[in-house]
Parts: structure tokens; C-alpha cells; sequence
RNA sequence: GGCGCUGUGGCCGAGUGGCUAGGCAGAGGUCUGCAAAACCUUCUACAGCGGUUCGAAUCCGCUCAGCGCCUCCA
């Protein structure tokens, strides 16, 4: 039995509203496709949490053996800032005033966000497309939905009939919006008069004559829709249908119900057989975003520059604190939390330290720490299953790095566990922390040198001790301190870590 | 206004009706020259009111508080 059959998934389905197994559809193979990001400007924290919540499940699903094709787009056409005819598009406005092309617009903030998430141990896509590289299927897109009569052209812009399509379809059934009230809702924008229902929205836009960006079409030059991008390329890459669909839980409405509309317009198939949204992180209960002006960029989180920190916290603190919570539940953004998670993300990463150089030696089996250990190594794993719970996935993981130190202290011997048992258990302890929730140790790059000095620096201190000298013994311990490096005496020896 | 979500101990944060979440902080102890780390033990809960149930943090209703989407947004 493999372990994916052993520990099957389930998982919180936006469009059914409740926890279903995970079956894909095809046996071994995972398609996901997640919306990323617009770039046009620098990507902050809140932005990082839904790619590194997609991430694990990426990672974990890879590592329960399926194969997966991760595709994740960039956003690259400048979309209207709003939906009223007159809008500036964002890459081109960015442009002007940084007094660039837009496609060095692009490109710098694509670097950045790239350099971001490297930071964060994010692990690239399979495939991450561009808007800009599929026009044509775009355009052909757009044609298939005026040849189904669920879409009509005015004035060289072409847009999504909704009510036409929702006679045959079901027009937002992901967000649980009806087509009748989303009709008589309050806002009624300008420039509305091309369209038939202010529900409608454009799959193809007219440039107008100030309008950077634009591609010829057969109906004149404009450029894309902005919903219409995701379901031509999550299409072109995972099908027509495939398994997860993933995003920030504010994509739900219009984006996603746009996308499944189109698809299912085009097709007559549903698109995707799981939703998934991961939900925003808050600054004092307040969704992050650049518009409230409380966003944090990553380089102000690490030097501790944003006015809400007292210091920086590191890329590793970050992702531990990130995973402490379930990826649908808001979570607080704040110094406290980010010092506790500090602490709690060094204890762990101690753990991992000692499961590295652990080495077993044989004893007679303890049946019951046997039982006990094969029973949370499970755990672990029916924890992550349980729609990728990694705050108990850690939970597990501290009453490892439990027994891990107490492995380290003698108080439990290796040889209480079959050989068997002891490797699987450090195989995937280890293999949890750094393979599946992505953390590794915040430094540690060429250390050869100081590893050297600390030796000839404890030696040096040890001799002092044996003489009763403490004075010199404190003084080198203390001073250490000031330069953020703690010596811990045990009873084999003392060690040193770097804060 | 419409639709939806949340409210857990000093802080953060899991919780699939009955069994210790976990992290941080606090208290006591073991170890140590002292400390740190580690180990052991331990104290603080489920917004309020009512209901269903043998039993509710978990289900239902109401009240209060906060948030999200309905415009670009991860």
C-alpha cells in the first residue's frame, strides 16, 4: 500500500462548501493551477502567505509520490484599475511614472517576485506561464464564446453575456452570489453603456488610443480580459479539467466565477474538481493590502524597518509562523507572534539538528515506545492529510523534537526502537520539516571557518573550567553573547549556536 | 443593503459532540561552578444568553463584537 492510498487527502472544496476526499483524476498525476500575481508592483507578505500555503500543498502532495504539474501564471497585460472605460491600466500607468516600458515593468517585478519567494524556500512551478505568451489563445477563445452565442462585440470590445449564459449554467454557484441580486446591487459605475448587463464583463478590450498595450484582433486592437487569461492557460496546460484550482480567498468573486464561467462556456465541462482558497492575513484585523496602505514588504520584515516592528525576523521565522495556522483561517500579522514563533522555529530546528546526527545503536525493543512512535509518525501524516493542517502537522513534529531530545540526553536509547522504526522515524521527522513544510536553517553557509574558531574557543574555555578559572570561562561565554553566539554546555560537550 | 466568515487560556493558534493540541510566556524541580539549553511536573479557555443531547468549544437560535466579498486585490 502506498503511502497516498494509506493516508488519503481530504480537503475543503469551495464549490461543494464542505470537506471532500481527494481523489484526482488521474491515479498518479496532480494538476494545480493557482493564480499569481500582477506585476506591477512589489509583492507584500499577504501575497507570500497564499504562495507558500500552495506551495505545501504542493510539496506534500509530491511527497506522498504523486506526480504533479504545478502551474502558476504572471499576470502580465496591465489590467484596468477599475471597471469603468476610462481606466488606467496598472502596468502602463506604473510605466509612465517610473518612465520605463512596460514590459521592463514586468520583468522587474517578475525578478522580484521570484527573488521573494526564493527567500521564503518556495519551490518554482512545473510551468509559469505569461498572459503576454498566449494572446493568440486568448483571441481564440474569445471567438469560440461569440460562436456560442455567450458573448457579443461592441465598438471593437467583447464581453461575457452572463445572463444569457446562466440560462444554461449556473452563473455563481462558487461564491454563492445570485445572478438576480448581483443585478439591483448597489454600484452602478459610468461607462456602462456597452454593456447589455452591468454583470457582464469584458473578455476583450478595446485600446483606446493612449492604451501601451494592445494586440491586433479581429476585432480591431485592444487587449485581453482579465479572467479570460487564467482559463486559457490553466486549459492549455492541465485540460479542460483538472484537479485543484487554488488562490487568495479574495479571487473567489469575480475572478474565479468569471473563469469557471468561461470554461464552462467554451467546453460545456466543468473546469475544476477542487477549490481551494487560502484566506488573507491581517494587520490588527485588517485584511493587508496595498490599497488600506498596511502591507509589509518582505525587505522591511527582514531589516525591521516597517514602523509596526521592533526588529526583523528572518525568512524561515516568517514560514514557521506562516504554517502555526491553517491556511483558511485568517491569521494576525504582529511583533509578538513573530517573537514566540522565533523561539518555537529554533527549538524545532534544534530538533532537526539532533535527528541528523542521531546514530542508532542496538538494544532490546521497547514495545510500547515502539507502538507510540509508529503511532505519531502516522499521525503526522493523517494530520497533513486532513486538508494540509499543518499547525498539526507541527504540533506532531514538537512531540518529536521531544523524543528527539531526549534521544540526545539518554534518557530514552535509540535501541528501544527496532532499527527499522528508528530510521523511518527520523526519515520522515526530518524529511516533514525541510521536504514537506519547507523550512531549512535560517544561516549556515559556509561555516567551516567558524566552526574552526569555536572549537579552538571552547577548548580554550574548557581548559579554564578545568582549572576553576571563571572569571575567564564567563568572560568568554558572555562576550559570545554580546556577538549572538550562545554556548550550551551538555554532557557530552559543549556546543554553540548562532542566534 | 446582499452573501459569507470569525470570536478559544497572558499572547499566537489547532480543534472531525465524550479522550492533554502545539508554540511563546509564567511557576516548581532535575542537571550545571553559575547560566543557557534540555528533561520532568504544573497553572490560566472556549464572547454572552437560551435550546437540542446522557454529554457541546464543537450542532441550532438570538444578542454583542470584529472581519471579508459585492470595484483592482493573494
Amino acid at each position: 500500500m502506498s503511502i497516498k492510498d494509506k493516508f488519503p487527502i481530504t480537503l475543503y472544496n469551495t464549490l461543494s462548501k464542505q470537506k471532500e476526499q481527494f481523489e484526482p483524476i488521474n491515479e498518479k498525476h496532480v494538476g494545480m493551477y493557482v493564480c499569481g500575481p500582477t506585476v506591477y508592483s512589489d509583492v507584500h507578505l499577504g501575497n507570500v502567505r497564499t504562495f507558500m500555503s500552495f506551495d505545501v500543498i504542493y510539496r506534500y502532495l509530491m511527497y506522498l509520490g504523486y506526480k504533479v504539474r504545478y502551474v502558476r501564471n504572471i499576470t502580465d497585460v496591465g489590467h484596468l484599475e477599475n471597471d469603468a472605460d476610462e481606466g488606467e491600466d496598472k502596468i502602463a500607468k506604473k510605466a509612465r511614472l517610473e518612465q520605463l516600458e512596460p514590459m521592463e515593468i514586468v520583468q522587474h517585478y517578475t525578478n522580484g517576485f521570484h527573488d521573494v519567494l526564493k527567500q521564503f524556500n518556495l519551490l518554482p512551478p512545473s510551468i509559469e506561464p505569461s498572459a503576454t505568451g498566449h494572446i493568440m489563445e486568448q483571441i481564440e477563445m474569445v471567438q469560440a464564446l461569440l460562436e456560442k452565442g455567450l458573448a457579443y462585440e461592441v465598438n471593437g470590445s467583447v464581453y461575457f453575456d452572463v445572463s444569457k449564459y446562466d440560462k444554461s449554467y449556473n452563473y455563481g454557484k462558487l461564491s454563492g452570489r445570485k445572478i438576480e441580486e448581483l443585478m439591483e446591487s448597489g454600484r452602478m459605475l459610468d461607462s456602462q453603456d456597452e454593456k447589455r448587463n452591468k454583470i457582464d464583463f469584458a473578455i476583450w478590450k478595446k485600446a483606446s488610443p493612449a492604451h501601451i498595450m494592445r494586440w491586433n484582433s479581429p476585432w480591431g486592437e485592444g487587449f485581453p480580459g482579465w479572467h479570460l487569461e487564467c482559463t486559457v492557460m490553466s486549459t492549455k496546460y492541465l485540460g479542460e479539467t483538472f484537479d485543484i484550482h487554488g488562490g487568495g480567498m479574495d479571487l473567489v468573486f469575480p475572478h474565479h466565477e468569471c473563469e469557471i464561467a468561461q470554461s464552462v462556456g467554451t467546453t460545456g465541462k466543468e473546469p475544476v474538481k477542487y477549490w481551494l482558497h487560502s484566506n488573507m492575513l491581517t494587520v490588527n484585523g485588517q485584511k493587508m493590502s496595498k490599497s488600506l496602505g498596511n502591507s509589509f514588504l518582505p525587505h522591511e520584515l527582514f531589516a525591521g524597518t516597517h514602523k509596526l516592528l521592533d526588529r526583523g525576523y528572518g525568512p524561515m521565522v516568517v514560514r514557521f509562523f506562516m504554517l502555526q495556522s491553517h491556511y483558511s483561517s485568517t491569521l494576525d500579522f504582529s511583533n509578538d507572534a513573530l517573537t514566540a514563533a522565533e523561539k518555537g522555529y529554533k527549538r524545532l530546528m534544534e530538533g532537526y539538528k539532533i535527528a541528523n546526527g542521531l546514530e542508532f545503536v542496538e538494544g532490546t525493543v521497547d514495545t510500547e515506545l515502539e507502538t507510540n512512535v509508529k503511532a505519531t509518525i502516522d499521525s503526522l501524516f493523517e494530520n497533513m492529510s486532513q486538508d494540509f493542517n499543518t499547525a498539526k502537522a507541527l504540533a506532531v513534529l514538537f512531540e518529536m523534537t521531544t523524543t528527539m531530545n531526549n534521544f540526545k540526553a539518554g534518557n530514552i536509547k535509540t535501541g528501544l526502537l527496532s532499527k527499522e522504526t528508528f530510521d523511518t522515524f527520523i526519515k520522515h521527522y526530518t524529511g516533514f520539516i525541510t521536504e514537506v513544510l519547507g523550512l531549512k536553517e535560517e544561516k549556515g553557509e559556509d561555516n567551516q571557518l567558524v566552526d574552526g574558531v569555536m572549537d579552538l574557543l571552547i577548548k580554550l574555555r574548557n581548559d579554564a573550567k578545568a582549572a576553576k578559572n571563571y572569571t575567564v570561562t564567563d568572560k568568554i561565554r558572555d562576550d559570545l553573547k554580546t556577538l549572538g553566539v550562545s554556548l550550551k554546555d551538555g554532557k557530552e560537550g559543549t556546543e554553540y549556536s548562532i542566534d
